[in-house]
DNA sequence: TCCTTTGCTTGACACCGTGTAAAGTTGACA
DNA sequence: TGTCAACTTTACACGGTGTCAAGCAAAGGA
């Protein structure tokens, strides 16, 4: 029955997160879930008490399916802090793509629910510390750009890599994946390294 | 009645404005915008048939009480295309604290109004064009990044300068609105300026 | 003076999505 | 046989938007 449990909560979340990924930013309900999920929006209810909690779920359970650590260490082993600043934002930016619809339904909630927003600021502020580990590394070799507070610079690394930005530009703007990523490379080296 | 009619109107869009700019992110209702105007739930939907209506005529509003046209055509004048690129961060980048609420309330509603999401749109749209003319006269005197197309730039610019970016780095990330000014303008001189 | 129109009020209600509550069904397992 | 766990069905409360209908008060013209 434990299993059964089991099966039934990732039915759930894979459910969610396809439905996400299929209708990015159009509403998503509860018992659209529930349906895709093949069960009744009670039993959905029983799994996960409120939405933000499913939200919460879906995110984590991507984590670990799409290895969202080992994507983002590997930047770690960069040899130089530029390179690591580029490893980074490859990394990073190449992910916003999987975990955008769940991010866009997070962002769509941030408004309304407490928990939602500050579970999603919590993630937020997860990619920063990995902002900041690369600007700390420019900084070891001496390569960030002079007058520039490592602080500040993390702030501006943090803002320029938003998911918000990330869907302005290859949404609004209809540019490639390839040509975001480019770009954010460019933004980078030109402000942040010396 | 006519006139009554009007003055009803105005301190309608007042009062959500104020309003909004009190409680920039957490939802404003109809009835709370009635009862500040001093009027009923039901007479401010006999003046707004919808509450995205509202939230457009008070942008509408705004234009007009803030001057928007004045503020941002003053960039036109700039002797040079980076002396204009400048005039018009600042412009915009002093322009966003004060419909920031409105703004918001805007965002908020476009996962879910369709007419709201439209409006905000087209005036983020109306931004772009003023990107886009800076950046073409930075193309006029030559100085554009060599290799970055106008397009591109335009898109970039737009992009640094959207809301959502005010907002993170002044909200979030704590900054002054003078910080953020400065940032921009480093930001935008050092990817787009030759 | 009466009558119409205008701008508003009060009160009720439908709709939608979230979340809660309660009683019933099914199958596994001791 | 009986219990428990997972799930179902049905029903309802709540909050916010938007609609509908009836009534009221004051301005202004005949």
């Amino acid at each position: 029955m434990s299993s059964e449990n089991l099966e039934t909560r990732e039915r759930i979340l894979k459910a969610c997160w396809r439905l996400l990924e299929e209708n990015p930013g159009s509403a998503v309900r509860m018992s659209d879930i529930a349906k895709a999920a093949g069960i009744s929006r009670q039993a959905l209810y029983l799994h996960f008490p409120a939405r933000a909690d499913l939200l919460v779920a879906t995110a984590r359970y991507l984590d670990g399916v799409l290895n969202v650590d080992e994507r983002l260490t590997a930047s770690r082993t960069a040899s130089s802090g530029r390179a690591r600043l580029d490893a980074y934002i490859e990394a990073w930016g190449n992910y916003i793509p999987q975990i955008y619809g769940v991010g866009r339904a997070f962002m769509a909630m941030e408004h309304t629910d407490e928990a939602a927003a500050a579970a999603w600021a919590d993630r937020m502020q997860a990619m920063r510390h990995g902002c900041a580990a690369a600007i700390d590394a420019l900084v070891q070799d001496g390569d960030l750009k002079p007058g520039l507070e490592a602080e500040k610079a993390t702030d501006l690394l943090w803002t320029l890599l938003s998911v918000r930005n990330w869907e302005h530009l290859t949404k609004d703007c209809d540019w490639s994946q390839q040509a975001y990523i480019e770009a954010m490379k460019y933004l980078a080296e030109s402000t942040l390294v010396a």
